[in-house]
DNA sequence: ATTAAAATTACAAAAGATAATCATTTATTT
DNA sequence: AAATAAATGATTATCTTTTGTAATTTTAAT
């Protein structure tokens, strides 16, 4: 089974039905794992789709995060940022590249949904902030 | 003391130099825990302050966010969000509403800082989404 | 295989948030 | 008080995201 049938299979898990367009957007992010934003996708994929518009990773980027499929990280304010990687765990933002790290060594105590009364939680995102340790060794 | 001479206090201990304008805001995010954005703080003050601009809201907020007075919060993609609590503590948004709640009573472990390998660690933010008990009673 | 219906995609335009520019006002220093 | 620096405000610009609509593709039915 060649790789674009196994990402058919994968988003069919997430109840998606897959379309040129959805498949490419997911085999994008599984290979990049830099947490791209909507406009590196779009650089990447459209030269192979000339016909690709934004808007369809708009809404394909929606339909994945609705159907748990992806993350929508809210660590860059500047841009949304998304992670197929939908197992636990952080992310370390570098306020001087920009560039997103995961971290996956983390306690996984951390993740825990506490008990709020009443309150339905569905999603938890711890993140962290600073100065990578590229940028520090550049001065 | 009045309560706008303790503000000028206030500020001045985070090496913020007090004006007229600085002195509201900062006195609207004490008195307004609601995680409010530059729209409801413009919305709010603007009455009082005719000549008030959102430049300055923008400009002040920023600067209170330099300084270490006031911590601007990505849980809500949609718009920026600000809290004059610096004290530990994590949020809850609420999909339905809107709302973001406090969370104070979690384990203070949350909060600390991980060490990393050659990283520098300037803030924590730990945020909750879901259903809130208001939103969830309604149906 | 055709046709009709539904879903998806694409393009254009609009909306909304934030930043940049620059003139004006206010505060500070000499 | 004059000169300098800092802060503010109005406007404009930019950028991200959403929306409306039309075209295309896919699916289902005959």
């Amino acid at each position: 089974m060649n790789n674009y049938m196994q990402i058919h299979k994968y988003l069919k898990q997430f109840d998606i039905k897959p379309s040129v367009q959805r498949t490419a957007v997911m085999e994008y992010l599984l290979a990049h794992k830099t947490h791209p934003t909507i406009e590196e996708i779009y650089a990447s994929l459209s030269p192979q789709m000339p016909t690709l518009s934004k808007t369809t990773i708009y809404n394909t980027l929606n339909l994945f995060v609705d159907k748990g499929a992806v993350l929508q990280l809210a660590i860059d304010e500047k841009n949304a940022r998304y992670d197929a990687d939908i197992s636990d765990h952080a992310h370390f933002m570098c306020n001087s590249c920009g560039k997103v790290y995961d971290l996956f060594s983390l306690n996984k105590e951390l993740f825990k949904k506490p008990a709020l009364e009443g309150f339905d939680i569905n999603s938890v995102e711890i993140s962290y902030s600073g100065i990578c340790s590229s940028c520090k060794n550049l001065n």
